[in-house]
DNA sequence: AAAACATATTGACATTTTTCTATGCGTATG
DNA sequence: CATACGCATAGAAAAATGTCAATATGTTTT
């Protein structure tokens, strides 16, 4: 996959602010609008629409348009590339120390 | 495990900075204390002491203390906290849209 | 076509985060 | 024991982020 730094921050952001992860859980019970989500959130509209630019940025979560609302999903494309990620930049290749080689 | 939404942004807020996920990049070749780190990045000092904080703190890291050196080292318990965390809060449980029942 | 509705964008402000210099604290070493 | 060394903390400035009110955009409904 090999992501920049920069990617990987762009990824893990989704997960950095409160109501981003309370957005999770809300959408872990399916697919919802917009406005339903900002009935569970205390939220202004702009403030959420920001917040879902940021999710949908990360790939963590995809909107899809129907008419004049927007539907939001936890994607699990997303989630796997996430899932990789972290294993990759958390995964040791070697385990001494290289200062007291221990 | 049960997360509260904070403790989830402290965790994931070490992958948030290009500084911290390349401090991952290079502890991955095993542990390293704080000067040899600070070799490898154009960081003060003091600006890697707090990003170590960071890190530490998520528990993606943990320091060892020998003498007047500390040894960071990417933390594999930690790493499988963020894993199952990461896969629990990306987790769906119902797919249909309550929208629209789609 | 006008009005209502859902969402996005803009601009301003407050908070948080990143960063640095200066300094303090503990440990080792001459 | 004084000095040097490695790291942490304090405090301040700069940058990024979160937030809202106002407004714009696009869609549906009347």
């Amino acid at each position: 996959m090999e992501l920049s730094n920069k990617q990987i921050t762009v990824i893990f952001k989704a997960l950095c602010d409160e109501n981003r992860v309370q957005i999770f859980r809300i959408l872990q019970n399916g697919e919802l609008c917009a406005c339903h989500l900002l009935e569970d959130l205390h939220l202004s509209q702009p403030t959420l629409s920001h917040h879902m630019k940021v999710l949908c940025d990360s790939g963590l979560v995809v909107g899809r348009k129907e008419g004049k609302w927007m539907h939001y999903s936890i994607s699990q494309e997303g989630a796997k590339i996430a899932m990789d990620c972290l294993k990759e930049i958390t995964a040791v290749n070697k385990s001494e120390c290289k200062c007291c080689n221990k």
